[in-house]
DNA sequence: GATGAATGAGTATTCATTCAT
DNA sequence: TATGAATGAATACTCATTCAT
């Protein structure tokens, strides 16, 4: 073989290299999603694939390690969403607003109908948890800021995650879901409670 | 034997049988709280009883039924509660507030410290889902009834179960939890939004 | 307690001992032929009396001596039949009919459809196969005695028990099973080939 | 790799997978005809195989698989020779031998003393039963074709099978079990009786 | 690197038997 | 003697992971 060709092999196998490893990522976002991390199997994974059951453990350690990956890459995609939202605000409101709809942007893309994917539990997968732990650091890192200092910020943060997390759950269930128009109303019933988002549904 | 005798002796036994029944029931409610019921085998809840491993099968047919009625148990335990909140209050204040309460005093019991638990998420067991799903069919109801046709009820609810939700979680990691103060506090945020809990922590 | 009230409570409860062995022997019976003794558990035994599972190690050993005894008393019950007709008979033919149908006899009245049972299979357990063995003795010491010196007696006796096992099953399912004109066809079939028996159903 | 060594590879992993199927289903067959098919557990089974116990279900799907699978091999490897023995016989003396023969020949194959096995009963395992079933259908066929209206087809097929079951298991016995003059024995028996093969044993 | 069979610890559950009452 | 709960070894089967090819 000549040198060409070697190099036109290697480049062949990276491009292959990283093929796999995408489809072995996408499969276990999938499958990981449909049963959860307990119940997914590493065959359920490597079935939706048309690789072999070893060649799994030439991409990843373990299964542990393939739900790191995904979470870490899932949070790694919206970190930078999130921080330019940040960036952007101006005033608390736009900022909440910002931050929110970054993350039911994500949910949407990721688990919206056109996943052909049931009903989605939002914190059934390590990447689900990283994803939203992003968010909380988000909230977390912008209301400590903001807020008097008495103020009790844990159980603030924990309201505003909470209100986020099953309002953007609930928009997942609706068709088509209009995550713009769920971060305006989660924002807005943060910031002012049930009666101003109850006024204009 | 005379009848004395024997009333003593089935009465040890009932009594051993509760008390076995009790045992498990509370190792299994540990388990699944530590691990998560996919996680939890029925050998990790019987190792942590001085019972045998076929003992567990005289009490209950199988992993899936005690967590049922760990479940079922939890479930009724909360509802009468809640409903007698629902009676007793007089505006939606206090209705919030004391269905939270109730919710709150429930997981304090449960899962407080002096359970020994370690950090605990509060819907990964039937049990802890059953209540919250008691908690969020009184808020359901609720706020059906009172809110404006035209508001987004769904979203509305979705809301008010997230803040419950994770400010009840966070409630449980400090030492001591005040359920009350806090149910105080989500009330308020449900119904006034950040900045009206902002000012008083 | 009078001595007299002892004797009478002694009587008492010796007739309650043979009253309770009747009830484990009868449900063992029937438990047995309808699952076969493998499949058979002693829980399922005992359920069909009003008896404790404990109480079935009071009277016997354990699953295998049950089964024994049920085989010996089976046995012993067919044997004095069998004798009485090997010493009534004339000729082979009689002999032959008479010891046959004794065995029909037998699995009428324990397997025929008044006992309510399923389809039988005729030496699913220990007490068929035992009652069966039975059979085969009283044809080998027959035949043995009758038979030509150079004859096939292990094949001559193999042949005759095979008719009437099976015959003797096909009787059985039939309604209602007519041992006697059974055992007339099993005996002549054997002494006189299938050509006889097909003349005259 | 060269396409060579590839094949070479294959072939050697083909090669030790059907070496191991193969391993599986003897140890099973032994381990059946052994214990019977309730008795016998799947841990006997690769227990007599230098495999690990997770490999069973490599190739077999349950316990209940690998029973069908022996089951349906024997009674493909039976049937063809039964129809090839209807096909060539004349009368029906000649059929009913042929028929018989090829049973014979087959139970030696299977369980003769080569096999080492001790004491086999004929109808202990699925493959048995169903290799027995097969005999009974040819049996019952030509039976049907051939005999009077009138006669008891049921009856006389049942003690024909029951001479051809008894006088089978009685051949395995002997050393060396000679299949041939055993089934001619059973040919002659059915069809002339017993004093016919008493006379030359 | 890709393959897929092999591994063996682990799972839920059953059941004959024991034993305190 | 009767009770029925307790026992623990055994069962069929799964699955993350390894490894020879």
């Amino acid at each position: 073989m000549s040198d060409l060709t070697e190099a036109t092999d290697s480049g062949r196998r990276a491009q292959t290299k990283t093929r796999n490893r995408d489809a072995i990522l996408a499969a276990a976002r999938r499958v990981f999603a449909e049963l959860g991390y307990e119940t997914a199997s590493v065959r359920d994974i490597i079935r939706r694939t048309d690789l072999a059951s070893g060649t799994f453990y030439n991409y990843f350690r373990s299964k542990e390690a393939i739900a790191r990956a995904l979470a870490a890459d899932a949070a790694e995609r919206l970190r930078p969403i999130l921080r330019a939202e940040r960036e952007r605000a101006t005033d608390l409101e736009g900022w909440l607003d910002g931050v929110i709809r970054a993350y039911f942007r994500y949910l949407v893309e990721e688990y919206g109908q056109a996943s052909g994917l049931p009903h989605v539990r939002i914190d059934a997968t390590p990447a689900q948890r990283a994803v939203f732990e992003e968010l909380r650091e988000s909230l977390t890192g912008i209301l400590g800021d903001r807020l008097a200092p008495q103020a009790d910020t844990d159980f603030l943060t924990a309201g505003a995650i909470g209100i986020a997390r099953y309002v953007g759950e609930q928009m997942l269930r609706r068709a088509p879901p209009d995550p713009d128009a769920a971060a305006r109303f989660a924002a807005r019933m943060i910031l002012h409670g049930l009666p101003a988002v109850a006024r204009d549904g």
